[in-house]
DNA sequence: AAATATTCGGAATGAATATTCCAAATTGTT
DNA sequence: AACAATTTGGAATATTCATTCCGAATATTT
C-alpha cells in the first residue's frame, strides 16, 4: 500500500504514547507498540528510526496535546483564578474517572528517564517552565483584576501550583481518591487569599 | 564461604535500592545488581527468589530508612510546625546537594510500577497514608500549642503537605533548582496562617 | 501499460536478559 | 580430621527483545 504513507502519523504517536504511558519506556516492547498502532515492523523503523526516537516523539506529541488543552482553557473568557480553578477541577475529574490512567506521561518520563536521557529531560523541563509561566500569567491577571491579592511575585505562585499539579499526579498513582485530591487543591487555592 | 550467610542482608538491599532508584525496575539488569551488591548470581536467587521479589524488598527497605529519618525528626523537641519546616528544609537541601539523586524511589515506583504490580502499589499507598498521618499529628500539635490556627481539619493539611512533598521530588527531576523548590515550600507553609 | 517509488509483512539475526543448575569451596560440628 | 550444611562462581539455558533485511504489493507517474 504505497506510494505515500498509509498511516496517520498523529494516530500512531497517540497510540504509542498510550502504551508508553501505561508501561513506561523500558516496560514496553516494540511488539506491544506494533499491535497498538497496527503498524508493521518495517514501517515503524522506516518512519520513526527506533524505539528511543519513537518515545521522544510520543512524549512531544503528548506534550502538545496537553498544551492545547491548557491553551483552550486559556482562551476562555475567565479571569486567571477561574482558569486555575477550572484546570484543577478537570484534572481531578479526569484522575478520579480514569483511576487506571497511569498518572501523567510527562511525570512518569521525568521519574523513569530524565536522569538517563538528556532529550527526555529537556522535554520535561520545557513543559515545567511553560506551564509555570502560563500559571503565572493567570495569577497576574487575577491580581490585576483585583480578584486576589498576592504576598509574593506571581512567578512564585506559578511554581507552587505546578508543584501542586505534579503532586496530584503522583498521589493518584499512590491510591488517592477524589476527596483527597480535592482537599489538596482547596488548601492550595487558599494560598491566594 | 558458608556455613552462614556471608553478606549483610541490609547492605545488599541498600545497594540494590540504589540501583533500582537510579534506573528503575525495568531499566536495571540482574548483572548490574550483582556488581553493585557484590553478590554472586546463585546467592541472590537463593536468598531473594527473583528480581521482582528483590525489588519489593528493596522498596520496603528504602521505605523503612525513610520512616526512620522522619521518626528521628519526630522525636526531637520541636513543635509540629518546626518539625514540618525542618523536614522540608532537609529535603530541599538533599535534593539540591544531590541533583544526580534520582528523586525518590517510592515516587518513581509509583510512576513506573504501581499500576502493574499490586504489591508495589500497596507499599506506595501505605507510605502515603503513614506520612500523611504523621504530618497531621504535627499540624495538630502546632495548633494545640497555638503556633498556628487552622481553617480546615488537620488531616486535610496532612494530605496537602504530602502532595507538596511529592511535587518537590518530581520538580527536582524536572530540573528545578533550590530557589524554585524553596519558593514552593514557602507558599505551602503560608497556608498555615 | 510500464516504470518508479515507497510501504509493508514476516522471517532472520544477534544481543540482552532472567533464571537454573552443578560442582567446588568453606566453615561449624562431631 | 572427617562430615554436614550451605554458599558461591560460573557455565548453561531459554526467553525476550530491538533491529535489519528482502521480496511482494501497490499507487502514482510517465
Amino acid at each position: 500500500m504505497p506510494k505515500y504513507k498509509q498511516f496517520d502519523r498523529d494516530k500512531v504517536l497517540e497510540a504509542a504514547s498510550v502504551v508508553f504511558h501505561e508501561k513506561g519506556y523500558n516496560g514496553t516492547s516494540i511488539d506491544e507498540i506494533l499491535t497498538a498502532t497496527g503498524l508493521s515492523r518495517s514501517s515503524l523503523y522506516d518512519s520513526f528510526k527506533d524505539k528511543h526516537n519513537l518515545y521522544l516523539q510520543s512524549l512531544e506529541f503528548y506534550k502538545n496535546v496537553n498544551d492545547k488543552k491548557i491553551q483552550n482553557l486559556d482562551e476562555k473568557n475567565l479571569n486567571g483564578l477561574q482558569k486555575l480553578e477550572t484546570m484543577f477541577k478537570s484534572v481531578i475529574n479526569h484522575l478520579s474517572e480514569h483511576p487506571d490512567d497511569n498518572g501523567c506521561l510527562l511525570v512518569n518520563a521525568a521519574a523513569e528517564m530524565s536522569k538517563q536521557c538528556f532529550k527526555t529531560s529537556q522535554v520535561v523541563c520545557n513543559n515545567k517552565d511553560e506551564v509555570q509561566n502560563l500559571f503565572s500569567t493567570w495569577i497576574s491577571d487575577a491580581e490585576e483584576k483585583k480578584v486576589i491579592k498576592l504576598e509574593k511575585p506571581a512567578k512564585v505562585y506559578g511554581q507552587f501550583f505546578y508543584n501542586t499539579l505534579c503532586g496530584l499526579r503522583v498521589m493518584s498513582q499512590s491510591g488517592a481518591g477524589k476527596t483527597e485530591l480535592s482537599n489538596v487543591v482547596k488548601v492550595a487555592l487558599d494560598s491566594l487569599n
